[in-house]
DNA sequence: TGATCATATGCAACTTAGTTGCATTTGTCA
DNA sequence: TGACAAATGCAACTAAGTTGCATATGATCA
């Protein structure tokens, strides 16, 4: 699974693994599509109760779900700054006025294309760079970071 | 100049000019690059003490003076709303957690290069079309809109 | 298995961008 | 010069994100 390689990477490293971190890092790695930081935190707390309802053990174990039910959001916010820190994460911005979240890991770099009638985010893997070389020749700009986001109609919308 | 044809334009399709609407168009106009709503009230304020510090008269008049002083963080808003409605703003959107905006009128589609040590922001013209036909063959979305914006280091900031 | 200690967490209070409702003012046109 | 719709100011609000501080906890070592 990709989110246990990357827990694993952050404990080699000497990094501490609680419950919350190891938690936004499979809720990231289930691949829904680049999350907000509050869709993180109702994940989150959506767990913690799912868990706490079912009478069955579980994976995830009973004192890892109470925590989950009471998770903040500036523990989200910390816990994205650490991981965006560690280049797990990737910050994209949509215009909505939020920012919102994708696992970097071995997916390579890549822009989305957002449907404006139902709002679906598709991964557009694209291959850039005599395209970002041929502007750094033009405009002696030294380029070291794009956004390119696309918006339109999915084919289901396109009616 | 620039601004008075957008004036023109806007009085022709009947809305009314007022001393903030024209104001924001004329601040738009100068270049400065896109500027964001704290921006444009900012100069607002600024233009109205001008005025009413020299005892020359000018072209701006008293009575705009004044109601430049008092600008409120509300109009603005309202004003740009309205410029974005009859499409002679663009929003822009560079990740900071505000949007900045630029007067389209007769220049074409851009992109920006923004320097990440200076901030400075430079137009970058760009025939993106068949880029985009691409794209939309490949994936059977329909294009409607799309932000690439490009970050590194200017000449100068290079060093 | 504890004790230790740096790191993570919860909570409350704060900042900043942007929005809304409502009373008042003003641009336009007859 | 009215009349009236559109524009404005102000205050109160929302939502994203940040900060300080007291408490809790994961990893390490004895
Ligand atoms: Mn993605
Ligand atoms: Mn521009
Ligand atoms: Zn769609
Ligand atoms: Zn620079």
């Amino acid at each position: 699974m990709r989110a246990s390689a990357v827990v694993k990477n952050l404990k080699d490293k000497g990094f501490r693994i609680t419950p919350i971190r190891k938690q936004i890092i499979e809720i990231l790695s289930e691949d829904r599509g680049p999350l907000t930081s509050l869709d993180i935190l109702t994940i989150i707390h959506k767990t913690g109760k799912k868990v706490n309802e079912s009478t069955h053990d579980h994976a995830i174990g009973v004192s890892s779900c109470i925590r989950f039910a009471r998770c903040n959001k500036t523990t989200v916010y910390r816990q994205i700054a650490f991981l965006l820190e560690q280049e797990i994460l990737e910050e994209i911005n949509l215009g909505e006025g939020k920012n919102r979240y994708d696992l970097v890991e071995n997916k390579a770099h890549h822009h989305h294309l957002t449907c404006n009638n139902c709002g679906v985010i598709k991964d557009l893997p694209l291959e850039d760079n005599d395209f970002l070389q041929s502007i750094e020749k033009n405009t002696n700009f030294r380029i070291q970071k794009h956004s390119l986001e696309l918006f339109g109609l999915c084919l289901g919308c396109q009616k």
